[in-house]
DNA sequence: CAGAAAACGATATATTATAACATTTCATCA
DNA sequence: TGATGAAATGTTATAATATATCGTTTTCTG
C-alpha cells in the first residue's frame, strides 16, 4: 500500500522547500512573475497539507500585518490555479499545493475528513474510466472533478 | 453510441410526470413528508435537465408570487438531496434532479457547458477504479464527487 | 526614459449559505 | 377529539464566498 499522504512527522520543510522550487521553475518556464504576494499566497497554503479557503488566507495575510482585501486573495489563487501550482477542492471551496505542477495531469484528490489533509493522485485507471465512459455517450471533456471524502489511512487506523 | 442526455424534442412533460411519481414512492417508502414546498421546489428543478442553483429556485418561486426566504429553499435542497431526489453539483452550486432516485448509485455527472444540461451516469468501471484506487492508498471512502464538464453530444455535433 | 501592460490597492457589492428563534402544521394517541 | 410533541415552515439577521470596477503602482520593453 503506496500511502499517498505523508508520514505525520515527515520533514514538511522539506515539502514547502521543494515546492517553492518547483513554482519557481515553472513561472519561469510560463513566463510568469512569481511576485511577492503570490509567493506569499502560495507559501501560506503549503503550511500544511490541508486545503485552505481564501478567507483564511486572507486572516492569515491580516494576521501577519499586511493590509489586503478579498480580491487581492483571489487573484492569486487565479494565478496559481491557472498555473496548475495550487488546485481547488470546489466540494470545499479550498485550495492546496499541488505536488507535480511540472505534469499535466487530471488530478484525483482524496480528502481526510478527520485530520483534513488532501493529496492528489494521478491514477491512470480513473482517467482512463472517466474518457471510456465520456467516449461512450459522446461526450468531449473539457475538465474533470474527482474529489474523494473519506479517512485517510492513518485515521483510518489509528 | 446510447446517448446519456434526452434528444432535444423529447416530451418533458413525461420526465416531470415520472420524476414526481418516483418521488412520491421514495417519500412513501422512507417515511418522508413531500409537502408542497418540497414538492414546488422538486417540480421546480425538473422544469429542465439543467442545474438550478438555490436563488434561482428562490426567484422562480417569488415570480409566482410566494413570499420566500432563502432558508426555506435551502431547506427544501436538503431534504430531496438527503433522500437522493436530487443531486448537487460541487463545482456549479446548483441542483438537478435525480433520474433514478430509487436505487443507491455513486453518479458521475457530464455537464455540458453549452447547453447546460446535466446527465448523471453510473458507470461501474468509474466507480471500480475509484474504489480500486482508495484501496491502494488506505483510504476510507465516505463520498464520491465526479463531475465532468465539456460539450455533450448535441452540442460538439451541432 | 516613455509608453504599455501587468499587478496590486481600494471600494463596493454580488452570490451563496446558515444561525437562531417564532409560528404553524400534522400525526398520534390518551 | 383535542392535547401534545415533533416536524416543517416563517422571519430576521448575518456569515461565508466571490467578483466588478476603477485608480495607482510596478515592471517590462523598446
Amino acid at each position: 500500500m503506496s500511502d499517498l499522504f505523508p508520514e505525520k512527522d515527515h520533514d514538511h520543510a522539506r515539502c514547502v522547500h521543494s515546492a517553492l522550487a518547483q513554482a519557481e521553475k515553472v513561472c519561469e518556464s510560463e513566463n510568469a512573475r512569481f511576485t511577492e504576494m503570490r509567493r506569499k499566497v502560495f507559501s501560506l497554503i503549503w503550511q500544511s497539507h490541508k486545503a485552505v479557503t481564501a478567507y483564511e488566507l486572507l486572516d492569515a495575510l491580516t494576521a501577519e500585518g499586511m493590509r489586503v482585501q478579498p480580491p487581492t486573495v483571489y487573484r492569486a489563487l487565479e494565478f496559481l490555479t491557472a498555473l496548475g501550482l495550487v488546485h481547488r477542492v470546489e466540494s470545499l471551496n479550498a485550495y492546496f499545493g499541488c505536488d507535480r505542477p511540472d505534469c499535466e495531469h487530471l488530478g484525483q484528490y482524496f480528502i481526510c475528513t478527520h485530520c483534513g489533509r488532501v493529496a492528489e493522485a494521478v491514477n491512470e485507471d480513473m482517467s482512463t474510466a472517466v474518457r471510456k465512459a465520456a467516449k461512450t455517450v459522446g461526450f468531449t471533456i473539457e475538465a474533470t472533478t474527482i474529489e474523494i471524502k473519506g479517512l485517510c489511512h492513518d485515521c483510518t487506523t489509528h
